[in-house]
DNA sequence: GTGGTCTAGACCACC
DNA sequence: GTGGTCTAGACCACA
């Protein structure tokens, strides 16, 4: 995995998996990988997956049995679309339309 | 000039003189206020400012007259706005599409 | 380490990393010094070497890993090389040899 | 004229003047123009030429009419020529060569 | 006056 | 620990 951008690591793979459990590929009560585990595949240090997971417990994504490890939520796919739905039409949509007027480029030409 | 947190104070001072140039209030081969003073307006480090210009340098959008001072480019808008378009167009709007269709949006309900 | 005075600290050092990479004392893939180390070693201030790294990172030769610290970049060596040749091409050698021409000097008795 | 090189201004105009004694369109003895006719010509300011012909005049290629004007010297090329050949030859043309077998440039293909 | 470089030291987010 | 940003203040060459 590439991590170009200026966002944190953390929240770019949280990001990763919020879109792995809209998109079915995790599903809700499933067990996901260990902080040790993952942070092997996604070449990164366990303790920003710590982190990500953390953040993602803190918003009721997934939760923690102690001493067996992090499961999804069963309501993760609700929390996640409720939590980004009423953020991206209301806050972000409105500057990215103001934007795409400033640079000349048509809405309708693009939104394919 | 008030600044945002987490993006450097610099590159929103860019930004900042990037619109003076879109909207006409700064022309082309026009002479820019010094590091000095630009700093002492902003409430801001010189150095600070040395980064912006060395930044809008190596954009094209400025350049230095020795000993003299920055003027800015003579296609400085179209710089501007072909860089900041090309961002848009291949960076943004593909993860903007993604995430829209993840959330369920459909493009033609924000179409207004 | 010395430096030369008329050449600013930040390029002098950067050229002699990229020696260093050249000769095979550094290998692609390996970890640089930290700002921290490099600054105390060559007795300058972290933020030179911050110049410095940011320099070799504009022209590929480095590359970072955030949180981590600067490494080579896998082609640092051709890169290097191909930059300077052009620059060497393009840039000198034509002054070179009109400076040879105006002094009188006959390329052929500069061959060894 | 364009400067963008890192050497002075007034040292590339320096170089400019000396080649144009080498090549015979400024003649020994002939006036050359004031400063500030220089300064128009070439974009520049004054007391950037005066630093020139200050500097000129100290390697004894020009010399100085008070009230009237700066004058080629009557041996100016010899100086010229003495002064950068054995520099040349002697200085900068081993690092020249050295440099070349390092970038694997072949003298012999590009002295024409 | 201008930009450019450098130092010392601070604070921050991130790993 | 790492890089990254910022400030304050200094010095320099150049115009």
């Amino acid at each position: 995995m590439e991590f170009n951008e200026h966002k944190p690591i953390y929240l770019q793979i949280a990001d990763n998996l919020c879109d792995k459990i809209l998109s079915g590929e995790w599903q809700p009560e499933e067990r996901i990988p260990s902080v040790r585990e993952l942070g092997i595949v996604l070449g990164v240090n366990p303790n920003t997956i710590m982190r990500t997971y953390e953040h993602l417990q803190s918003a009721d994504v997934i939760f923690n049995k102690r001493g067996v490890g992090y499961y999804i939520s069963k309501d993760a796919k609700e929390t996640i679309i409720a939590a980004q739905r009423n953020l991206f039409l209301q806050e972000e949509l409105p500057k990215i339309l103001k934007r795409m007027a400033l640079l000349g480029i048509n809405p309708s030409e693009v939104l394919i």
